[in-house]
Formats: C-alpha cells, sequence, structure tokens
DNA sequence: CAATCAATGCTAACAGTGTCAACATGACTT
DNA sequence: AAGTCATGTTGACACTGTTAGCATTGATTG
C-alpha cells in the first residue's frame, strides 16, 4: 500500500489508470465496506489528488470500473466451478455454493458492484457493459437449471435460485448469520431439486 | 422539509431528537440511497449543525437510532401480515411476501438497517437492542413456520425462507429484477411446502 | 534534429462534511 | 432571586470530491 516508485519517481506514471484500478482492487480486498476515497487511493499511488481526474472523470466512474472488473471475476469464478462440478442438478448447486463463498472472500467488491450495477445505463460511454456482464451471468444460472421446465417455470425457478443464494450472501456479510459451508450446502440443495 | 418553528424560534428547541428522529425518518422515505448528512439534517431543522450533538454522540449513534426505529416498525408490519393471513403454511408465505413489499415500500430504511445491525454490539448504551429485534424478528419466522420438521431442519428451512425473501428484496432495490407482485408469490410459493 | 503539441502531472482553491472546544442562553431547583 | 445544568451557538480543524490554471514530459512533425 506504499506510494509506487518512491525512488527517482519520474513525472509521468506510466500506467496510472491501470495502477489505480490495481491498487483500489487491492484495498477493496482489505476492507468489509466498499469505502474507497479518491484522495486517499491517489495517496497511496504516490500521486497528486487530482492526478486521477486525468483518467476518470470522476470518482463514480472509477468505482464503476471497479465494479466492473469485480464483475468479470465473479463471473469467470461461476463459469469455473459450473465447469468442475460437470453439469446436471448437482453441477447447478454447486455454482450457487460458490456465488456465496465468492461473497464471503470479496465482500467489499460484492457490495460494490451491486451498489453500481443498477444505476449504470447512464452516462456512461458503453451504457450496457455492466448490464451486458449481469445478463451473462443470469444467462449462465438459466442455462444451468435442469431442463424441464416451461419458460415461465423456468424464470420462476433462475429468480428463486439467485434470490436465495444472493440473500444467503448479502446475511452473511452483514453478519446476520455466521458462514457456515455445511449450513449453507444444506440450504442450497433444500429446494433446487423438489419440484414436484 | 423546511426548517421547524420558521418565526419566534425560541432558543431551545423543545424535543430536538424527536425531531431529529422523525425528520431523518421522512428524509429516509423520500431516498433511495440511506444517504443522511448530519449537517444537512440540522439545517432543514433549523438548527446549527453541532446540536445535534447534545443528543447523539456522533452520527452513528443517530443512524443507529433510525435503524433501531425501522426495524421495530418492519416487525410490526410481519406480525400484522402473520395476524391478517391466520396460521398454517398459507399464512407463512405471507409474510414472506409482505417481507419483499415493505423492502420495495422503505428501500433506503431496509438498507440501514441491516448496514448498522452488523456491528452494533460495540458501543451502544443498550447493546442488545438491536440484536434482539432481530433476535424477535428470526423467531417471528420460525415460529410460523411449519411444525412437523426436526430441529435442525427447522433451521435450515428458517435461514432459507429468510436468504430468499431477503435476496429477493435486495435485488429488486439494487434494479436487477423489477418488482412484480405475481411474480415474487409464485417465486416465494415455489419452495416453502415442498419438505420431503 | 529541433520545435510544437497533446497527454499527463501539479498546486491552489472552493464547497461540503463530521467533529471538537469554547461560549451563550434559558429553564429548573433551592 | 441565584445558581446550575441541559441545550443551543459560533468558530475552527481535518477531511472529502471537484474545478481551474500552470508545469512537465513524451510523441509527432517540419
Amino acid at each position: 500500500m506504499l506510494p509506487v516508485l518512491p525512488v527517482n519517481a519520474p513525472y509521468h506514471h506510466g500506467d496510472l489508470r491501470a495502477a489505480a484500478l490495481q491498487m483500489g482492487m487491492e484495498k477493496l480486498a482489505d476492507q468489509e465496506q466498499p469505502d474507497l476515497g479518491l484522495r486517499a487511493l491517489a495517496r497511496d499511488l504516490g500521486v497528486s489528488a487530482t492526478a486521477l481526474y486525468r483518467h476518470f472523470p470522476n470518482k463514480d466512474a472509477l468505482l464503476d470500473a471497479l465494479a466492473l472488473e469485480g464483475l468479470s471475476r465473479l463471473g469467470h469464478s461461476q463459469a469455473e466451478a459450473a465447469e468442475a462440478a460437470g453439469g446436471g442438478e448437482a453441477g447447478f448447486a454447486e455454482v450457487g455454493i460458490t456465488y456465496v463463498e465468492w461473497a464471503v472472500q470479496h465482500p467489499a467488491l460484492l457490495r460494490l458492484i451491486y451498489s453500481r450495477v443498477g444505476r449504470v445505463d447512464l452516462a456512461i460511454d458503453d451504457p450496457s457493459a455492466m448490464g451486458e456482464a449481469f445478463r451473462q451471468l443470469r444467462k449462465g444460472i438459466a442455462a444451468k437449471m435442469p431442463g424441464d421446465l416451461a419458460p415461465e417455470e423456468r424464470t420462476a425457478a433462475t429468480l428463486h435460485a439467485w434470490s436465495l443464494v444472493h440473500g444467503l450472501a448479502m446475511l452473511i456479510l452483514d453478519g446476520q448469520i455466521d458462514y457456515d459451508p455445511a449450513m449453507i450446502r444444506k440450504v442450497v440443495l433444500m429446494t433446487d431439486f423438489c419440484a414436484p
């Protein structure tokens, strides 16, 4: 977290944008809440407070970029878990469990993602970037579901699965329930396959 | 939102603490995010910025008080819904649906509650106030559940129900899914009764 | 190679925030 | 009536995001 390039630092940083995103990610990884200060971040980068404005129009844009990166990583983890678990119902449940695990391991990042994803349609150079990533995630969920369901049921089941694991994750992050992997597994397995 | 006592305002307010909590609640009701400024609140109350420090040790304490009040209101709504729906499985589902409805109607307040409830054990005059309220809520959920379940299953089912509606509520508040009452009902009813 | 220019950095400043210390007012007690 | 203490006020400090204007550098072009 110390300033980069402490000695003989050149006037120009090289790739401040990438460095800011990387350090932002590191700071988020160390925190519970997604509280990032622009000035504090610049300080840790060994750069003046306003230098970041050459790379991001404002603080929101920086946080959006971090959220987007986080969303991408979450998507990768999901995809990995899906692959590792193979297809079928068991694989689907594993994807949900992975979601909760990822949330526990990246609390600030998950919070950041969901806090910035909603209002992303407005005033972003690539308006559909975040929305698209999320659509992929949803599609990923839907694709892993048991196949013999009517479209209406499919939507409801997707919503059900997403809500369940998201709720579990949020309750854990907010300190309402303890993180007990066995219990998570039990809860997730409770309902995913008991279609009448 | 205009200053209280605009003309002939006496030096002392009368009951600033109650007024602050009430105006805080009103402001939260008008917002999507629980962003409350101490100075802005004082301004709207027609009082100096630091006057609130005679009634709350700091901003966190004020927000904690608001969260506690919000939690109480949520509990009341839950209890009402449980009563109105009668007992049994249908009544239980109704409580869950009410939870989501309440969240949609009080987005900032629900967010405030969950953001402050976790770390409430520290440095509050009544340490167990918030925890107790939440324990009541959990007990309320558990009490409304179908009765013929082993204790272990009971815990899991409670967790499942809470996570499901909380996840639904959060995804709606974060703009990820639309609020469609019929769909909510469908999803909540999907799994609550399919015990093996 | 030298001159120009755009990209990228810096400092200074402004409005806003939470918070503390010191002072002012007024309601209640004796 | 006098005095005390809860409650209000002003002023200040450190912090934040943001803008305007100036400085430096690496790259492009004559």
